[in-house]
DNA sequence: TGTACCGTTAAGGCTTTGCTAAGGATCGAG
DNA sequence: CTCGATCCTTAGCAAAGCCTTAACGGTACA
């Protein structure tokens, strides 16, 4: 799903958190030292970094600064509990997230989640990928497994709309708004029809939904299938 | 602090407000007119909107409306005394707090401090982590241990406004003023059976509890595991 | 021991959503 | 310019899900 670097001297903690990320089917790359780890980011160029801040070697502010003039890669610093000032001094750094230790394997996924997510939102241009589903917002042209999808314009620009912001909830009011460029007089009923026929194309239902949740009363989110 | 846009024909009334925000460090833009509001609103991307009602070019409840088709900022609306069915349709329509001219500096502050408030919960940032529950604003959903939950929408922002308020014990009243949006009236036995819900959720009984404890005589907060 | 408060369950009514069908608009081809 | 096809919107009904209210039993605290 992503690649992810891993720097962390200890252990024990490098190991459960590369388990946790690789059983959520990440690629992970670990490394103990500043200088491996530099290594390990510059080769591999990760879609994350996780980074404790703690390291033998060189101090983690400035592992993070030499990250950080190479790539615009997300990192999520890790410090020891009482080291909270690093914390913004990290931020500053250009840290996009940060975790105190010792954290638990839910948080860490969670942070890991909400980092990807809104990464996952940048890189526009490229084809959007999740799970079997395929948009390619140059060609405007949408795949499930390999199948090219037969969708209408309006169609299209919904799905992909939904898969650029994958995971999160939107609003019909907000899809009316970005998807209709239509700020007032649109129904929200038209939202309801062209899910309708998407989840049909999709082949899939309300009920029986492998990408498109609704979430009663707030609006939809398209998620990779579990 | 906070972008603010008033909509406002009164110049005394307008200058007088602004005047006042400003000097709480809120960054103020005014209109005078329904459309230089509207545009200022989308313009702007404002955290809040004060509406005057009584505007010359347009009625103010349209304007709300067309505001609420944009966006989801919250709106203060401003009547003049005798107008209060107006105050009515304008919750209706979709406002946040209301406001009856003529109305005192304080006044207008303590609204804007509540209302602004409640808005802050809504910007859905990194997830809520306690202990093994991880609440995810976006994405709106929340697991236990790293089980997804099944949670209706009212059982989600209760859960997710007592998690951002952990170890505060939060009252009933106050529950029913900013999760259900309801200051005034309301049960608060509503709040007992949601409560309720939530805790066979997270496989807890009243009796025996990890995260929900309730206070008795005071209310209700949400604690981290021993 | 009484009283106020809390926990839980059940049921009814209401809102939101899913889906189908029809009318009308738009666009391109000829 | 006209015809044809595609697509979008609106309307409406059925179904599902949710919230509230009510009622009863239990529990802490004076």
């Amino acid at each position: 799903m992503a690649a992810v670097v891993i720097i962390e001297d200890e252990q024990r903690i490098r190991e459960l958190a590369a388990k946790a990320l690789a059983a959520h089917g990440h690629e992970v790359h670990t490394a103990a030292t500043a200088m491996d780890g530099l290594q390990s980011v510059v080769g591999s160029s990760p879609d994350l970094v996780i980074l404790d801040l703690g390291l033998p070697d060189l101090d983690g502010m400035e592992l993070l600064k030499m990250i950080r003039a190479v790539t615009d890669v997300p990192v999520i610093v890790a410090t020891a509990r009482g080291e909270e000032t690093d914390i913004v001094l990290s931020l500053d750094a250009g840290a996009d997230d940060h975790l105190v230790k010792p954290f638990s394997v839910e948080q860490l996924e969670a942070r890991v989640r909400a980092v990807l997510r809104r990464a996952s939102v940048a890189p526009r241009g490229t084809p959007v990928t999740i799970g079997g589903l395929v948009i390619d917002g140059a060609a405007r042209e949408a795949s499930l497994d390999g199948e090219v999808l037969e969708l209408s314009p309006k169609e299209f620009d919904l799905l992909r709309y939904l898969a650029e912001h994958a995971g999160e909830v939107i609003s019909k009011r907000r899809l009316l708004a970005e998807v209709w460029r239509q700020p007032y007089g649109g129904s929200e009923k038209t939202v309801d029809v062209h899910l309708s026929w998407l989840r049909r194309k999709l082949g899939e239902s309300a009920a029986d939904s492998r990408y498109l949740q609704t979430v009663r009363g707030v609006g939809i989110k398209i998620v990779e299938p579990a």
